[in-house]
RNA sequence: GGGCGCGUAGCUCAGUUGGUUAGAGCGCCACGUUGACAUCGUGGAGGCCAGAGGUUCAAGUCCUCUCGCGCCCA
């Protein structure tokens, strides 16, 4: 016991394990032709963000698959790397910046981009840092960074390809607009909320009439860039107004009354002013009907010239203004409260505003049909699998993509305008190979000027799984080893985002899926089910936890609290409830290393060998028989469990075996072994030695990919063969003997049984008490098991009768019956109230009765007996044959009590 | 408006393909420092599986509807 500390310590143990692991080279897999290998890309993690609970759920479920893969010996490779993440990590330096006094545009674009590749430098390793405290066997000699040279390289790669297709094309068209940024957006990063608004009613008066087709609006400074009234042309109220022209408030303007079917009759007043400038909808009837499309708000949105007396002002002030003018002017007619949806930004959460733009887009459609196609057709599986009617859903409706960002921090696009127009470019991999281009359409004179915008982050990510492995150099040995890779896990909240675009990119630049499974986990929330958020103060560190209860417990909670696609909601009660679980398996450990210390070293080195074929199975007592016949189906049962990516299901088979089956009972059950026997080396005492050994060290294994500090740190101080436990091989099953496995449930519960009575009359705990037994077919494994019986029920051996049949004892007994046949008398001496055992006794009859009730019933049925399957059937009636014995038993112990 | 998920013990959740008596952790009650572990042990209480109907010999599990909560898409 000297070497083992009696309380597990993680943070001793697991960053100077992590160390040991990487420096040994375990996390680097060997490429071996003639395997298959099993790759995972690591969701890329933003370069300067600090981890969180998301991180915490990828690094858990995908380092739980690459151990498992690893000790299966696939070689495997879990490539990690970092997302440049243009739009965040550009605003943190911005924010820098501001705390100096200085925007972007002070420095200028090229002293810009510097200062953030400094700040990467300085902060881009935190992260990675941090995921290695979590545990991750990732190959970090293959990390990659989305802006590295040669992921750069794939990214133009990627776009030529593209637009020598056809596929990317420039635009005018309405995007969305963040304010704040000054960028574009795509239609991904808006969401949308419901707030309270205000409807504002007001009149379109008619050119030179009285008269005024009522409008309502929930953005009255939109009014300044109408075009058109539009109205439904079915509609009795307004059809006579198509076709005449209503002023514009204020402006003066002249606009038309046009029809369109789009219009909802219901909605307002039924006609809708149209605004194609600044709504998505009116821009659609613009096109329709060939209206002049009036742009009134500037990048930061203010109004611009266009907006008359309202130019240079905010949106919404000039919305106030506006609205009070018409007031005055007598347009209005009322205002009502109405809750409406605002779009907002996914990353500032300002209100992003729909405006005409030139932006560069990607056509998706063509890139969608295959993508549905792998999925439809089973290439691609995505667990849990409701999760591709969301794909298929979106995939089907899908839009083009704006790509252009305008932004510094990035991919910038490739693309050379020739002698300051607009309209006349080239794309090119890059300026020498653009002016080649540009001279040969345009000649020898050209000047070249780079699109100043960069791509959407998403754009680099969406290569991410070939780009890493060294595509587009396609006969790179990685990419041609390991490319497909085999299963992509991350957060359903970036189905579309992210995972949606990898598989048209890959198909489309590959050829080839690039995974073939999707798992997708679910979101972490707190305790009570709402989303962290800093604003509520709810959000859990994972660093904190693991400082405070260790990276294994973190893990085990995340792996086993939930299900694909489900969320989580944690709490400390769970972590800390997996804390004790990792010190109940290190005091697991130090029972079996503390009992291993009478050996010498040949004798330790030789349990590392021991296994239990049919034969040496068959020549095991009782309890170890049961002990390694569970290990021997727990191994198949987990191995079932992770083919199957049931992960939780998995961890917590595990979890009972070793808390209530081994540490439980044969642990206690071994005791007898090592502590009875005289001669520490005895032949019992080292047969227990080989169980506990054999069936401690393959839990060990099985848990590891969960728990892999812990079990490590075990794992070096038991016997065993190979370095580590990392790179250990996953254990093998073996022989089960279901008999045995039935004959010692039984015998637990006869002890259980007999633990019950105690406690039910108030035997101190260390009392040992008589029993006259009666074990049926079992009695001879309770001579054979005595001592173990005596030890886990407390009995006084020298009082402990065994027999097939038990008789009533003359004095007064509690009488306890396990099950069929399997009963026990307890001559509790002076303990026993008649009155109490009475009603003991009478709710048991209650009870079994009933049980007796069902099962008659249920074997009345003439169609159970017909339909039902023959082992069902015979189940049943065994089951009644067994509650109908018990039955009796008590019956006949109630007569008795009666007659005493 | 369309789609999806959830509703199981006081709380947080499991529950593969329908199969006898629905599980876990935490919490609760009683007892306990026996030589791995009080981050523990022993025993116990606690559930009409949201509600209604249907399919089936058999439903927490499959189908339909209703109610409540949450999410995604338009």
């Amino acid at each position: 016991m000297s070497t083992l500390p009696k309380v597990y310590n993680p943070r001793e143990t697991e960053q100077r394990l992590y160390r040991w692991w990487e420096e040994r080279g375990y996390f680097t897999p060997e490429i071996d032709w003639s395997k298959k290998p099993f790759v995972i890309s690591m969701p890329p993690p933003n370069v300067t963000g600090g981890l969180h609970m998301g991180h915490a759920m990828f690094v858990t479920l995908e380092d739980l698959m690459t151990r498992y893969h690893r000790m299966k010996g696939d070689p495997t490779l879990w490539l990690p790397g970092t997302d440049h993440a243009g739009i965040a990590t550009q605003l943190q330096v911005e924010k820098e910046l501001a705390k100096e006094g200085k925007t972007r545009w002070d420095l200028g674009r090229e002293a810009f981009e510097a200062r953030v590749w400094a700040w990467k430098e300085k902060y881009g390793g935190y992260i990675t840092q941090q995921l290695r405290r979590l545990g991750a066997s990732c190959d970090w000699t293959r990390e990659k960074f989305t802006l590295d040279p040669d992921l750069s390289r794939a990214v133009i790669e990627a776009f030529v390809r593209l637009y020598e297709k056809g596929l990317i094309y420039r635009g005018t068209y309405m995007v969305n607009w963040s304010p704040n940024l000054q960028t574009a957006v795509s239609d991904l990063e808006v969401e949308y909320s419901e707030e309270p608004g205000t409807l504002y009613y007001f009149k379109y008066m008619l050119k030179g009439s009285d008269e005024y087709i009522p409008v309502a609006t929930t953005r009255p400074e939109t009014i300044l860039g109408d075009t058109a009234v539009a109205v439904h042309p079915e509609d009795e109220r307004y059809q006579k107004y198509i076709g005449k022209t209503v002023i514009v408030p204020i402006l003066g303007r002249e606009i038309p009354v046009i029809a369109d079917e789009s219009v909802d009759r219901e909605f307002g007043t039924g006609a809708l002013k149209v605004t194609p400038g600044h709504d998505p909808h009116d821009y659609e009837i613009a096109q329709r009907h060939n209206l002049p499309i009036i742009n009134i708000m500037n990048q930061d949105a203010t109004l611009n010239e266009n907006a008359g007396p309202y130019a240079s002002l905010d949106r919404f002030e000039a919305r106030k203004k506006l609205w009070e003018d018409m007031e005055r002017a007598g347009l209005t007619i009322k205002t009502e409260p109405y809750t409406m949806r605002v779009p907002r930004s996914q990353r500032g959460g300002e209100i992003i505003e729909p405006l005409i733009s030139t932006q560069w887009f990607v056509k998706m459609k063509p890139l969608a049909e295959p993508a549905l196609r792998a999925v439809r057709d089973g290439t691609i599986r995505i667990i849990p699998k409701r999760f591709e009617k969301v794909y298929f859903h979106w995939l089907e409706n899908i839009r083009d993509w704006c790509i252009s960002r305008q932004l510094w921090w990035g991919h910038r696009i490739p693309v050379w305008y020739v002698n300051g127009r607009e309209d006349e470019f080239v794309v090119a991999h890059n300026e020498e190979e653009a002016y080649q281009k540009a001279r040969e359409k345009y000649g020898p004179d050209v000047k070249l000027e780079q699109d100043p915008d960069v791509l959407d982050t998403w754009f680099s990510s969406a290569l991410w799984p070939f780009s890493t492995l060294g595509w587009p150099d396609e006969d790179k040995e990685d990419y041609r080893y390991f490319y497909p890779t085999t299963v992509m896990e991350t957060g359903y909240d970036i189905l579309f985002f992210w995972v949606a675009r990898m598989i048209m990119a890959g198909l489309e630049f590959t050829g080839k899926p690039p995974f073939y499974i999707v798992y997708l986990h679910g979101l972490v929330r707190d305790a009570k089910g709402r989303k962290m958020s800093k604003t509520l103060g709810n959000v859990i560190d994972p660093l904190e936890v693991i400082e405070k209860y260790g990276a294994d417990a973190l893990r085990f909670t995340l792996a086993t609290g939930s299900a694909p696609g489900q969320d989580i909601n944690l709490s400390m009660e769970r972590i800390e409830g997996s804390r004790n679980f990792a010190n109940k398996i290190w005091n697991m450990g130090r029972f079996v290393v503390s009992n291993l210390e009478a050996l010498s070293g040949e004798e330790r080195d030789a349990l590392a060998d021991v296994t239990f074929g049919p034969d040496e199975l068959a020549a095991l007592p009782l309890p170890e028989r049961w002990i390694v016949s569970r290990i021997h189906q727990l191994i198949a049962e987990v191995t079932d469990h992770m083919e199957a990516f049931r992960f939780g299901e998995a961890g917590r088979a595990i979890y009972h075996f070793l808390w209530d089956e081994f540490a439980d009972w044969y642990v206690e059950a071994s005791k007898t072994r090592l502590y009875a026997d005289e001669n520490p080396r005895g032949q019992r005492a080292m047969m227990a030695r080989r169980v506990l050994v054999y069936v401690l060290e393959r839990a060990l294994r099985l848990l590891h990919p969960f728990m892999p500090f812990v079990t490590e740190e075990l794992w070096q101080h038991l016997p065993h063969r190979g370095e580590a436990l990392i790179v250990a091989p996953w254990p093998e099953s073996g022989p089960a003997d279901e008999e045995a496995i039935r004959r010692f449930e039984a015998f637990k519960d006869l002890v259980r049984a007999i633990r019950n009575a105690r406690t039910e009359y108030n035997v101190e705990p260390g009392r040992r008490i008589a029993a006259i037994v009666g074990a049926d077919d079992l009695l001879e494994d309770f001579e054979a098991e005595k001592d173990v019986f005596v030890f886990l029920a407390r009995l006084d051996e020298a009082k402990l009768e065994l027999h097939r049949r038990a008789e009533r004892p003359a004095e007064q007994a509690v009488h306890v019956v396990a099950r069929d046949g399997l009963e026990a008398y307890l001559p509790l001496a002076g303990l026993v109230d008649v009155a109490r055992e009475r009603e003991r006794l009478q709710k048991q009859l209650a009870e079994i009765e009933a049980e007796v009730e069902r099962h008659r019933q249920r074997l009345a049925n003439q169609n159970f007996l017909e339909k039902a399957p023959p082992h069902i059937v015979e189940g049943a009636r065994q089951a009644l044959r067994d509650a109908e014995a018990r039955l009796a038993k008590v019956k006949e112990q109630l007569a008795l009590l009666a007659g005493s």
